[in-house]
Order: C-alpha cells, then structure tokens, then sequence
DNA sequence: CAAAATATACAACGCTCGTTGTAATTTGGC
DNA sequence: GCCAAATTACAACGAGCGTTGTATATTTTG
C-alpha cells in the first residue's frame, strides 16, 4: 500500500517521479485533512489541494475513491504512530534492561512524558483517531478491527508485557493482570492532559502537562508500586 | 428552548399540541440521528422522518437551521445526563452521610456501577459526545465552553468536592488535590470499559464490565486510600 | 530524441443536502 | 363549528461533492 520499500527496479519503474512521490503527497495530504475534518467533511478536492495533486491522480492511486483513501491511512498513520510508541517504550523500559528500584519512578515519569510529547507531534493523528472513536458505527468491523490490530492493541500487548516484566523483577505488584496495570498506567497519564487541553485544540502549557503526568504516575506507583 | 415549564397558559396557547409536542420530538430525535451520525453526516431530513414531522416544521422551531438545532440538543443532552450522574453520585457518596470507613470500597463501587451503567443507558449521549470531541475544532469556542459548564465541568466539579469530603473525614488521601483525585476516579472506572467495548458499539458482557469497573475501583483505593 | 508512464486540466453527470416560499391541511381552544 | 395557530406537502433553488471520461501536458526511461 504505502509500499516505497524495494519493489523491483529491473523492470518496473520506481514509483519516485516527481520531487516527492506523489502518493506518499497525498497519503500525508489524507492524513491532514482527515485528522482536521473527518471523513464526511473531508472533500477529495481539499486533499488534491493540500497535496499539491489533482483529484484525478487521487483517483488512479487510490481506485476505490475516498473509502479506500481512508482505510490506508487509518493504516499508515497507527503503524508510523505505533513505532514511535514503541521506541519510547523500549527506550525507557526494556524489558531486557530493567530499572534500578530507585530509578524505577524516573523512567516511568520519562516515558509516560515521552508519550504525552507524541500526543502533541502526531496531533493530526490523535486527531484522526477521536474521529475513528466517533465513528465507528459507520466503518465495517473488519477495517475498524484491522486498525485496531495494526496500532492500539500491539501498543496495549507491549506495555502489558513490560509490566510483567517489572512484576517478575519484584519492581511493581502487577495484581494477577499486567494488562489491566498497562491500561490504567496509560489512563492515568493522559486523561487529566486530553480533557483539559480540549482535545488538544487549545495545548496546555508545558509545565502544567508535566504537572499532570508526574502526578498520574505518581498514582499509578502508589496503587502498583510493590514497596511503597 | 426546551421550555415545556411553566409558560402562561393565560393567553397563548400551551406548547403541546398533538400527542407529543413536535418540538421534544424533533429534539428526542435529533438526538438519536446526532448521536448515531455525527453532524455532517446526519441531515435534517433523516431528522424530520425520526421525529415523524416535516422539515419545515424543524425550521419553523429552529430558525437557526441545523446548527442551531445541534446547539440546543448538546445543552440539552448534556444537562440531562448530568442531573442523572449528579443524582447517583448523592445517592452513593452523599457529602452530609459519609460512610463507614468499612463501607468505602462498597459505596464506591455502587457508584461506578450506576455511572457505567448510565454509559449504556444513554448510549446515544456518549456517541455525540465523542462526535463532539472529534468535531471540537469546528465547533465555536463560546458553543464548547457553554457544553462543558452545562454538563462535564460541574460533574467534575461535584466528584471533586466529594473527595474532599472523604478527604476530611480522613477515609481518602486526596494528596492534595480533590480534582485530581476526581479525574483519576472517573478515568480508571470508565478507561477499559469504552475501550474494551469499542466505544459502545459493542457492549462488554455485563459480568465483564463489572470486573473491569470493580478493578478500576481497588486500583483508585490503592492509590488514594489512606490506611491501606 | 522517442516512447511510455504518469500527471493534469476540464467538463460533465448524478446525487445529496440545507434552506426557503407557498398554499393547503390539520389541530386544539373556545 | 369557527378561528387561529401549527403542521404539512410540495416544489424549487443553489451549492457542494464523489466520480468518471477524455484529451493534453509533463516527466521518466531507454
């Protein structure tokens, strides 16, 4: 779909022409305009603007229209945001490399900070995604449940296997469900920060975000934390 | 708006005309298809056929068109699922009778379960609240700070002010702050359940969802109780 | 440069939708 | 049953949008 990997260059021409190819121009274009309007407002004719293409290269890349131009980038936006999560994760809490006791809080505040930064760079897709939420009674099950698949639920799986891995290591007392610690570590961290920031419309000073995120893991160590 | 209250029956004519009035049909109904649509999606004549009246006659009431109409039915849902939460929080948490310390987890729990269980009974509520997280940038700022007063802030507010309660009473640690001992309540109870149940579309097995709020629960105490 | 692939401009179709005007019809109060 | 208010049916306008076909232009490849 997104495919710039290593296609055949012996044959086929690669699909770089312009000066960026044009279907990475208006996978992102998508991107934007989707996250901004949703997908009933959203028109093909802002995105070809956006994208700097015509509605008609829209229709040769994308030949099931507007519906197929949304399913990949609901695609595309959840693994580019997926990997960036993930690469915090394991920067700050590699399973393999577990926290000095002492320093278990630091790296815990670092990534859950780490993470709320994401919130503010991928905004077009945090974006897309309450747009997804509002949505879904109007998007085939199979889509919404490849979407889920291909971002949320890895995320979900990878954080609730780095609590096990602090509860194996005595670090944290995970109570019999390390996925239930994962999704109340996230929901500690970025309830208070989204709904007060109105969903990101109107950022909220970085101070007071941090404010927010020590104090949602300073919660959660006090309701997982194993020693005190 | 809403005014089926006590206008003068002196003179003019009292508002309800045939079987229902048309114009709390017209809302009842407005609801319905906002909550399902979205407001691109949903058109008034959609509207019109719900409410069994004519489109003429929704502009007649609301000279103001469409948005107009989304206006008054955000005020209007909002108020009433917020009477309906405030009801259940004084019936469980009542700030004149706290409870026994032994009774804590009890009433807590009693009080998640109502306000899960008010996430399914108005469906409907919740689905145009999340339209209107994904629409927020497209909303009036003075039209979203009018929604949150009516409805959200003055919850979070009365949620707060009776953690203080418990607070002073010595049954929580609200570590020094009642509101974000609130947030964190409402975020660990209410989290998993709208994720687990694809946001309502979905709905968990009652017993499930029951697990997930009672977890939700003893997580809250572990972090804000004050004995253990 | 020539050929082939790709992108564009342009027009057009069909559909949906918000909105308004008007005349006819129904409804409820007296 | 009469009057006034409310409701309806109906037609129409205008705008926006998704989509397609076609002919032309542009870029890449050989």
């Amino acid at each position: 779909m997104t495919g710039t990997g290593s296609e055949g260059k012996t044959r086929t021409a690669p699909p770089r022409r312009g000066r960026v190819d044009k279907a990475t121009a208006i996978v992102q274009a998508a991107c934007e305009v989707f996250g901004r309007d949703g997908y009933s407002r959203a028109s093909i004719d802002t995105i070809a603007a956006e994208a700097g293409a015509s509605t008609r290269t829209i229709y040769n890349h994308f030949p099931g229209g507007k519906e197929e131009l949304f399913r990949s980038i609901m695609q595309w936006s959840s693994e580019r945001v997926r990997d960036e999560q993930l690469a915090q994760l394991r920067r700050y809490l590699d399973p393999e490399r577990p926290p000095h006791p002492d320093d278990l809080e630091r790296d815990l505040l670092a990534l859950a900070r780490a993470w709320v930064g994401l919130m503010t760079d991928f905004r077009n897709h945090f974006s897309l995604v309450r747009h997804i939420y509002a949505e879904a009674g109007h998007i085939p099950a199979e889509v919404l449940d490849a979407w889920q698949e291909a971002g949320p639920r890895v995320v979900g799986r990878e954080v609730a296997s780095a609590m096990a891995a602090l509860g194996d290591r005595g670090l944290i007392d995970v109570h019999d469900s390390p996925a239930q610690a994962a999704v109340h570590f996230m929901a500690l961290i970025c309830t208070e920060i989204t709904q007060r920031s109105y969903w990101g419309v109107s950022p909220l000073p970085p101070e007071e975000a941090d404010r927010l995120t020590s104090a949602g893991v300073r919660a959660f160590l006090r309701a997982y934390g194993s020693s005190g």
